[in-house]
This record gives structure tokens, sequence and C-alpha cells, in this order.
RNA sequence: GCCGCGUUCGUCUAGUCUGGUCCAGGACGCCAGGUUUUCAUCCUGGAAAUCAGGGGUUCGAAUCCCCUACGCGGUACCA
């Protein structure tokens, strides 16, 4: 009998090869999902078990990512400071945490148990020891190719060697692998969760390398036993998986532990539809947080990719709860999605309307602290109530929290319009436009300080307007902000405070 | 080369398992109109997919079968 039947466990398993990609972004959200939606554990490991490919600080920088979206992690690897429960400091990175019954969850610390699980299957039969050089691999593997036949491994140490001269040839510190042996005519064939049944014959699955020369596992090694080892139960991975699947369910075989169940997501695409590459733009997830957006909408369209909610459903915000309520592999798509960032501005500023205004205006700081206009301010500008009223404004207008105030900036800075032509409505003269000028800072100056608020404002600005309203705010929307296009006059006034408004007036009135 | 996976509006996708309600629905983007003092928001409408192509099965196919094309992935002592 199983501890418990229900049990839910699956993991986002990267190597620390740099940012954390967008495409393992979204593997790590699915996985995530599944997993709370099912009320299971979601756990992270490092697979950094090559070492040419390991880049300093990218085991830091992933979790870092992973903790910017609150994607919370259950078991394995945690940033200092970030892990709630019983923890330990890991063996290999100073900055890193581990917590689990099932670890240590970084590979590069399961060296030994690698080597001992290899060796069984040699002893088993099941692998073989391999002294070929990578020169002779690779000729056979030209040759091969040359002759239009699938590239595999010649077994010569397999059919050469002797179980005796192999271990003198290691006694004797000769650079080995070990090899897995695929046995011949036989058909693989597994239920992918998103694909269906998926079939392969073993004639055409080379005898894949475990264990390098330099005691590394290879993935395919080292994924299958951690995956058993740490009670995985479903196994969401990119499609770039698929192919090598039927040599980890041979493993599983060969070891005689039970299979986890598959799921391969299909791949993002660049917009020439290639795969998705940092040739064409940004791909770490985090770049996009720096470029403004906010981690709501960036999870809400990283999970429309491939993902949608099913038959009729046309909901497109999805909170990271509706999404963990909602989540089904059923619902993923099989082919690969373009990652086109147009519907994520649109939904970014969709979430821009919902936060509320404190949320904004923490979240925004750092992006406002970026701008000249705003370091040149004067000090009553940068206050929160300043900013705050500034935001209040431009809430719907928002696309990224990097655009704040850049459509605004005379908020911030002195810039009058002085010729009359760039103040006139439509059809007014040069007189009527004064004369409405000098009417609206008569209604204005005669708002108390105490009444100074949107609602007033607009009440006595439009108590002064005509017929054709235009006459008198156009001019008054151009002489506070010096632009043409802008919130409206009452707003603006409003944020500016009335003796800054009066004076903005009362400077063109003065040179015009 | 060999193996595997995929292919519905420009993009994300619904519909495919359980053929008819689909001369294919929604969203983004685009265009037009409306609201508004301008911009944005918001509202309304529109253009946009011969369902990759061909052949079958069927009274009937986006949906089932076969072939082809194209794209992508794998084919490493990378993951």
């Amino acid at each position: 009998m199983l501890i418990n039947k229900n049990q839910f466990r699956v993991r986002f398993a990267p190597s620390p090869t740099g940012y954390l990609h967008i495409g393992g972004f979204r593997t790590a959200l699915y996985n995530y999902l599944l997993a709370k939606k099912n009320k299971g554990q979601f756990i992270l490991r490092i697979e950094d078990t090559d070492q040419n490919r390991f880049v300093e600080g990218a085991v830091e920088r992933l979790i870092q990512s992973l903790n910017s979206f609150a994607i919370k992690i259950d078991e394995g690897v945690f940033l200092k400071n970030s892990c709630s429960s019983k923890s330990s400091p890991s063996k290999n990175y100073p900055l890193v945490l581990e917590a689990g019954e099932s670890g240590p969850y970084i590979q590069s610390e399961r060296l030994e148990i690698y080597k001992k699980y290899a060796e069984e299957l040699v002893t088993k039969g099941q692998a073989y020891y391999c002294f070929c050089s990578s020169e002779r691999l690779k000729e056979i593997r030209e040759k091969q190719i040359t002759q239009k036949k699938p590239a595999r491994y010649d077994r010569y140490c397999l059919e050469n060697i002797s179980p005796e001269e192999a271990q003198k040839k290691i006694e004797n510190k000769i650079p080995y692998v070990i090899r897995l042996k695929v046995p011949r005519g036989e058909i693989i064939e597994f239920e992918d969760l998103v694909r269906g049944k998926v079939i392969f014959q073993t004639d055409l699955i080379d005898d894949q390398i475990l264990l390098k020369s330099d005691g590394y596992p290879t993935y395919h090694l080292a994924n299958v036993i951690d995956d058993h080892e740490m009670k995985i139960t479903q196994i969401i991975r990119g499609e770039e998986w698929l192919s090598s699947t039927p040599k980890h369910i041979l493993l599983y075989k060969f070891f005689n532990w039970k299979e986890p169940k598959f799921a391969h997501l299909p791949l993002l695409l660049n917009p020439d539809k290639s795969k998705l590459s940092k040739r064409q733009g940004d791909v770490a997830i985090e770049d996009y947080l720096k470029k403004g957006y906010l981690k709501e909408a960036l999870i809400n369209f990283v999970a429309l990719l491939g993902w949608n909610p099913g038959k009729g459903e046309t909901q497109e915000i999805f909170t990271l709860a509706e999404l963990i309520e909602k989540f089904s592999l059923n619902h993923v798509h099989k082919g690969g999605a373009v990652f086109d960032t147009k519907k994520l501005d649109w939904l970014n500023a969709q979430w821009i309307k919902q936060i509320s205004l404190d949320d904004l205006y923490k979240r925004s700081l750092k992006f406002w602290e970026q701008k000249d206009f705003y370091q040149s301010a004067k000090e009553d500008n940068k206050t929160e109530k300043y900013i705050k009223k500034v935001l209040i404004i431009e809430k719907e207008r928002l696309q990224k929290l990097s655009d704040v105030g850049e459509e605004n900036q005379f908020f911030f800075t002195d810039r009058i319009a002085t010729s009359l032509d760039a103040i006139r409505w439509k059809n007014s003269t040069s007189s009527e436009t004064k004369t409405y000028l000098k009417k609206s800072l008569n209604t204005l100056e005669n708002i108390k300080e105490n009444d100074w608020n949107l609602k007033n404002i607009e009440k006595h600005l439009l108590a002064k307007a005509g017929e054709k309203r235009g006459d008198l705010l156009f001019p008054l929307r151009a002489v506070l902000t010096g632009q043409k296009k802008s919130p409206s006059p009452f707003e603006v006034a409003w944020v500016l405070g009335k003796k800054e408004s009066l004076e903005r007036i009362e400077k063109v009135l003065d040179t015009i």
C-alpha cells in the first residue's frame, strides 16, 4: 500500500546557466498551479550537473525570480531569509538553504547517489562501461549519418571488453563513462498528459551515457533518480524532453520504480516561429519586471500562452488564485505559442487599473526615481501625497509602470505655453481666449484653499463655461500644461494646487 | 539523414476525444463611429481564418482515416 495515495508532488528543476527564461518561468508556473490545485507540493531542485555551463550566481538569481512572483516553494532550495521551515545550508552555495526530507535538492551535492545507482545497473547487466574517445564517437556518428542511418553508439565496449578487463582499466585510471544498455526490438509507449499516446522503438534509441567521465551524471540519470527519490508524481516539462522520455521510462523499469505521469508543454516561439531566443528580445522574466510589467500581468499573460480556461469560458483576467482554481492540463494547447507582448501591454494596463492606489504608489516609486523630470522637480512635487494625486490621474492611462509621469511631465516642471495660438480653441479669437482665461483665473481664485478638490473645481469651472466648453477649458488646459493633449484641466489644477495653478495662468496672461 | 511532436483570423485561442447547433466563437492588435474641452479610459460596430494542402469515409467533416508540405524538437561525456 502507498503511504498516501493522494499525495501530489511536482517539481521545477532548472539548470543554473543564467537567468530564468520565460519558457522556464511558464514551466514553473504550470507546475505550481497544478500542485496548488491538487493541494500538493511544489519542489524546486537545481540541476547543476554540467560544470561547463555553470554561471556564478545563477542559482540565487533563479530563486529570486521565482520569489518575486510569489510562487511559493514548498520544498527544495530557498534563498537565505526566505525559508520559514526547518532548513540547512547548502554545501555548494553559501547563500542557499535546503529544506525537505528528500534532500539534498542540488544535484552537485548528490554525486555519490548517482554513482551508486549507475553501478547497480552495470552489475545487473543493464548498463556497461565505455572507454571510447570522443573522437571515435564522432567518427562513427558521422559515418552513420552519411549512410542515412540513425546515429547510435556501436556498442564496441559492450561487445569487446569483458567485465574483468573493464575493471582493470578503471583501476588503471582510464577514463570511462557508463552507458545504458537499451534493449533491442522493443516498443515503448506512454500516455502523455497533453499529447496522448506517444510511441518509440527502442532500436532507434542510443545507448545513452548515464555517468560522465568527470563523475557527474547526465540529465537522464540524475533526473530519474531524483524524481523517484523525491517522490515526484507528475513531471511537467518542455517539449524538448519528449524524445528522451523513453530512455527515462527504461530507467524506471530497470530500477523497478513506478514511473510518474508525464506532460510535455509546447514551446514558446519567436514571432518568426523559431524557438524563443535571446536574439529577438528579452527572454529573462526579470527583465519584464524591470520594464514596468506587474507580476500579476506577467503571470496572467504567461499562463494564457498555451493554456485556456476551457470551453465557453471567455475570461481573460485571472488572479493567481483563479488560475489555481481553474488550471488543468486538459486545456493545455499542443502547438507552440508565439511570445507577442501586445496582449501583455493590454493586460498590464488592466492590472494597473485593478490594484490599489497605495500599491501602485509603492510599486511605481523606483520608476519615478529613474526619471530626469522627477529628479529635477521641486521638493513639494515629490511628496507621497502629490505623487498619489498624479497617480490617480494616470492610473487609467498607464500601460507600464515605466511610463509613469512621461505624458504629464508638467506636473514636475514648468512648461508654460506662451503663444496665443497654442492655447486658442478652434474658432475663438485672441481676445475671446484672453477673456476666457481671465474668467478661469477668477473662478479658481474664488475657490477657497479648503475647497480645492476635484469636484469643486469641476463644478465651478463648468458653471462658467458656455455651451462650447472648449472655449473656456481648452485655453486653461494649455496654459496649465503647456500641451494640447492632457488630462482634464480640473484634474491638472487639482493636482497642481491653487497657488501653482494661479501662477501659471497669471504668467501667461502677462506675456500675451 | 533518422525519430518524435505540431499546424484554426496578424497574435493568443474556443470548437476536434463524443462528426450536424461552426458559411468557425472570444480576446489582443487594427479600422470606423459614439461619449468627452483634448488625450487616455469606456461603449458600439467592422475588416480579418477556403479550419496547412490533397485524397478518402459519411446524407453531412475544422472534427474520423490516409498521404504530402511546412514548422519545431531530439538525435551531445548540454540541460
